[in-house]
DNA sequence: GAGCACTGC
């Protein structure tokens, strides 16, 4: 029984009534489970035991922590737990620990809940997006950084907690890195909180370096020696020489499952056909394979697929092999025990951001030493492995950049900016950034937030800044809700709003690319997609969200169940802005102008030569050919704007031109426009809008 | 006439 005493504190095992007592449950007073004494074994065994004490003693000399350890070592299991234990936890002020996915919040929490052997929901629970699993007994928390970095906008110097602690640092989401900044500055304020940096090897010394002073404990892993092999020379097709190489594994390397990193959708279901042909030509020389596709947006069944034991050994008894290629899903998010061989080229697609054109797109690009470590390091997670790079051994040492591109170097910050000042940070340049974003970023999100009377002339939130920041949706959608009731459309736009923060409802596989073009025909509004998409939901919902219905329809039910799923949060926030509920009806006219108001600055013009001119960037564009605009109407307002072969816009509404004076005549000014041809054009509508307005008030006076 | 790495509020 002594082992426990880590445990449960002060048991010298001398008096039986008192053994009793300590074997009681502190947290629920009752008498410690069966499982729990079964789990308590393999939680002792873990590396992050040994750091306890240590732990502790820190906590006391210092504010803020780092920690440092791998996967395996059981640091988010354990740490938490460690901590409850520690004198600085006081009264109802608990422990939070972020996680950057919300599956990971669910499930710790959850294998956690077991280990104190307490119900989920009550000393343990999880906090994510659409799902609170806590209660006022709550001292262990964990939750998405997101989701911590909303509790702040409502409780400013996080007063709930008492330690807070950051897990997955390393992965610098842009949520985790504006908690950074905003710990470092509560920080000040609350001399008794104390936080906790969790990160794998690679940037605890950055860290370290941010919170000056914090000290360093770390905690070995749980990986087995992975072997690195490298090509004499550069690939000069790298998904022919990935699929080359993992035939030749499965032909000469001994028994062991394979993963393959790819970049997308595509290439990987191409590179999964071809595998299994070449391996099928082989005949019974080697053993059966199973080649598993990988990406996110493949339905859960049949992601479920990757964790399916290998086929079993031919009539020759030569072993089967499983074969999974995945994206950079299989590099953090999913993690598959038993592979042993991996292959990576060394490619992944990337969002970067340009600030000039405020546009974000993805671009194939060379993956970082640290991502290159960690696929490495899925190949030894049960037992030694190997892992082959698909370029030499001096471009991994000389070309590849040390770690990724912190996230918020590659987006567009408008909501990041709004978020920051809702939290009361007014000046953004003297911000503690771990890595500040480049000043023209945070200038295109300043005069974004302008345009939209966010922010006022002098930097400041404005009350419908302060309304938009409550909405977790990008500015421009938050203006439009906001202006919905006034445009007497509220209930639309609260639809149209959530279809747009989801993926695709639209469903339109290559097999069958004329069957689903026919189907969306069934629900199109020739005047836009957000109509479109509009008439979509709502049938759907006249269906009574029937699964089997949208897939004959061609529409993804799980898209359409999220935007259900989100339509029911904005509409809870709309309720609590007072802000009322109202349908237009079929005046559609109304909702075009209700998306003009958020969407002003993302509008076009058709040219004489039958192009688009965007409107605020003079830039030519073209309208995607999966709009159901194809009428080429005079002004056009997008959504998206998709840089790929060509310069396209997505998602599209036609409108009138006189709309424009209506809904924002300060914009559309034609005095303050730069551009000569953008302002005569301009100067044109105006006229003819005068004239227009004349006309119909002569008329209806006569 | 064509594209969707991965997350998150």
């Amino acid at each position: 029984m002594s082992r426990f005493s880590a445990e449960q504190g002060d048991d010298d095992g001398a008096d039986p009534s008192k053994k009793i007592r300590v074997s009681m449950n502190p947290w629920t007073n009752k008498v410690y489970s069966k499982k729990y004494y079964e789990i308590l074994k393999t939680r002792q065994s873990l590396p992050a035991w040994e750091a306890k004490g240590q732990l502790l003693k820190l906590l006391d000399e210092n504010q803020v922590i780092v920690l440092q350890g791998e996967t395996g070592s059981g640091k988010t299991t354990q740490i938490p737990q460690f901590l409850l234990e520690s004198k600085h936890v006081k009264g109802k002020k608990g422990i939070c620990c972020t996680q950057p996915r919300r599956v990971a919040a669910m499930s710790v929490a959850k294998r956690v809940a077991d280990e104190m052997d307490v119900q989920l929901g009550d000393e343990v629970g999880y906090s994510i997006r659409f799902e609170d699993k806590t209660s006022n007994k709550t001292m262990l928390k964990y939750l998405t950084d997101g989701m911590l970095l909303r509790e702040a906008i409502h409780d400013p110097l996080l007063e709930k907690y008492s330690i807070i602690m950051l897990d997955e640092a390393h992965e610098r989401t842009l949520n985790t890195d504006i908690l950074f900044g905003l710990l470092k500055e509560i920080l000040e304020n609350r001399k008794d909180l104390k936080i906790v940096v969790m990160s794998a090897t690679m940037d605890a010394e950055k860290f370290q370096g941010y919170f000056k002073g914090a000290p360093l404990l770390e905690i070995p892993g749980r990986l087995y020696p992975v072997e690195i092999f490298y090509t004499h020379e550069p690939e000069k097709d790298y998904v022919e020489a990935a699929i080359r190489t993992a035939v030749q594994i499965h032909m000469y390397e001994d028994e062991g499952d394979m993963l393959v990193f790819l970049t997308g959708e595509e290439e990987i279901e191409n590179a999964c056909k071809q595998i299994k042909q070449e391996i099928q030509k082989q005949g019974d020389t080697c053993g059966p394979v199973n080649v598993i596709p990988l990406y996110s947006s493949l339905p859960p069944a049949m992601q479920q697929k990757i964790f399916d034991p290998a086929p079993g050994p031919n009539k020759k008894g030569i072993p089967g092999r499983k074969i999974i290629i995945a994206t950079n899903i299989a590099e953090t998010s999913l993690t598959i025990d038993g592979i042993v061989y991996v292959i990576d080229p060394g490619f992944a697609k990337q969002k970067v951001f340009n600030p000039r054109m405020r546009v974000e797109s993805l671009l194939v690009s060379p993956i970082s030493k640290a991502s290159a470590k960690q696929r490495a390091g899925r190949a030894g997670r049960t037992r030694p492995g190997k892992c082959f790079r698909l370029y030499t051994e001096a471009s991994f040492k000389n070309e590849l950049m040390e770690d990724t591109y912190p996230e918020i170097l590659r987006s567009n910050l408008a909501s990041v900016v709004l978020t920051l000042k809702k939290l009361g940070i007014n000046d953004l340049v003297h911000f503690d950034f771990m890595d500040p974003p480049a000043p023209e970023t945070l200038m295109r999100a300043l005069e974004l937030l302008n345009d939209l009377g966010a922010l006022d002339d002098e930097g400041e939130l404005t009350k419908i800044g302060e309304m938009m920041a409550e909405f977790p949706l990008e500015p421009q959608l938050g203006k439009i809700l906001l202006n919905s009731a006034k445009y007497q459309c509220s209930e639309e736009m609260v639809s149209i709003v959530a279809l747009l923060s989801v993926p695709n409802i639209f469903m339109r596989p290559k097999e069958n690319q004329k069957e689903a073009d026919d189907a969306r025909l069934k629900f199109c509004n020739p005047d836009g997609d957000h109509l479109t998409m509009l008439n979509a939901y709502n049938a759907y919902k006249q269906k009574k969200e029937n699964a089997e219905w949208c897939k004959s329809n061609y529409l993804n039910s799980r898209s359409l169940k999220s935007a259900d799923d989100v339509r029911e949060q904005l509409k809870n926030l709309m309720v609590k802005l007072e802000i009322p509920l109202v349908s237009c009806g079929t005046n559609y006219e109304n909702v075009k102008k209700c998306l003009l108001s958020g969407f002003f600055m993302q509008v076009a013009k058709l040219q004489r030569n039958g192009a688009y001119m965007a409107f605020k960037d003079v830039q030519t564009v073209a309208i995607h050919p999966s709009s159901v605009v194809d009428q080429k109407p005079d002004w056009v307002i997008y959504n998206e704007f998709v840089l790929t072969k060509r310069h396209y816009i997505r998602n599209i509404t036609a409108i009138k031109g006189e709309y424009l004076f209506e809904v924002n005549p300060d914009y559309f000014n034609p005095a303050r426009i730069k551009h000569i041809d953008t302002r005569k054009d301009l100067e044109k509508l105006e006229k003819e809008t005068v004239e227009k307005r004349k006309k119909q008030s002569q008329q209806s006076s006569k």
